[in-house]
DNA sequence: ACCTGAACACCGTTCAAGT
DNA sequence: ACCTGAACACCGTTCAAGT
């Protein structure tokens, strides 16, 4: 009874109290505006109006608060439902979907991983994952496979984000824009002297976008995981 | 004439003598012995029995450092050739080799990823990716989706040593071994009073190694691959 | 119960001085 | 020319003390 009669206050010294949820929520966000780096116990402390130790009640360390800003993440990510009957565009739709969530955080998956934060430990993730799997059943792959291919499809995106939008998003210091939208980028250019025909070609083609790209990287994709089913 | 003939002293004080390569290849080893946030300046510095303050002589800061250790790793990248008659099983064994590449240095290319250094900087990188596109040209792809083929190759065989091997080849400190061989991984295991049907079927099949996974994956892509031809 | 401020052991980097 | 050692401004984390 007086355990939940007596509520915790929900301000204090004029600010919203924190919570473990509170803080994780904070750092997540913190990631959709400045780089994984920048990410710090006393910047964000500092964002919050606390001291650094204040941060402590809330989270173990951290790698603590990295854990609780990967979950919310997670809870975020909300995909359309897949129809098996037309999953090529269910799916295509899905990984644009997915793309877009991980863009808003940009650096979130490498940030974990430097962390060693597992992932996948929001319910609401676990019950995404489980639905993908299903379509991939659904359109006559053998469980084991659907599964793989349900990791694949993760990992695609994830790995499109953290290697190609990543940079391409939020440029190193240093760089001017217009090397930056090239493509073939930069450090594709052939060095003189070089013997590199396919290169230089690719060179004196039209720039090409992320999107296009992306693209490309889901026909492949898809058409793979269709030439799995037999 | 002189500035020839007078060459620098090789050793200095019993050690040899540092180099901005040799400086680059010791960040590089170090990073297959540790994990990337164990490299710092002090650190390397220590190994390499001199002060931190010293590798600024050869590298300008920790970015620079780590632009030549990738530049080194990208050097020591030397694949088998491609016989476009026989791509199928030819880029499988690419696929594996840059696998085993990467996976020499687990975490090289997140660590070059957040310290913002921009891949393929070495020649012989370049000559690689050349000669990649070259393959998927002669097999029927038009030049602009041949060079995407080859970007997403190597993604994918990037982002499947990263998000996949590194995790399990170093496993975060207070995880068990048990748990860590386990497929599907102990996050994907269904809490209760979820109904996660596919889930709960996949924790019942027996634990899948990281090679096999990977086999899949190239299934995938290569199928994939072949389908854009027309 | 939750906070602050000082402190500790790190880190990257720079300065002044040695040889 | 190349090094060392001290120093500075950071960082994560902890301690002792406040309210």
């Amino acid at each position: 009874m007086s355990s939940n009669s007596r509520r915790r206050p929900t301000h204090r010294k004029g600010r919203a109290t924190l919570t473990r949820e509170s803080v994780g929520t904070a750092a997540l966000d913190f990631l959709g505006r400045h780089g994984p780096g920048e990410l710090t116990m006393r910047s964000l402390a500092a964002e919050l109006g606390v001291s650094p130790r204040a941060l402590y009640n809330y989270v173990e360390d951290r790698r603590d608060l990295i854990t609780v800003a990967a979950e919310i993440f997670e809870s975020r990510w909300t995909p359309a439902a897949l129809d098996p009957s037309r999953w090529r565009d269910d799916l295509r739709a899905f990984c644009r979907d997915l793309r877009a969530h991980y863009r808003r955080h940009p650096g979130m998956t490498t940030l974990a991983l430097s962390e060693n934060v597992t992932p996948a430990r929001h319910p609401a993730m676990l019950r995404n994952v489980d639905a993908l799997i299903g379509v991939f059943v659904r359109i006559g792959l053998p469980l084991r496979d659907a599964y793989r291919a349900c990791m694949e499809t993760i990992r695609m995106v994830a790995g499109f984000v953290e290697f190609q939008d990543a940079p391409h998003d939020r440029p190193p210091a240093g760089l001017d824009a217009a090397d930056l939208h090239a493509s073939p980028p930069p450090w594709l250019t052939v060095p003189d002297g070089e013997d590199l025909p396919h290169l230089r070609r690719i060179g004196e083609l039209d720039p090409e976008s992320p999107d296009t790209l992306f693209e490309f990287s889901l026909d492949v994709l898809i058409d793979g995981i269709a030439a799995q089913v037999r």
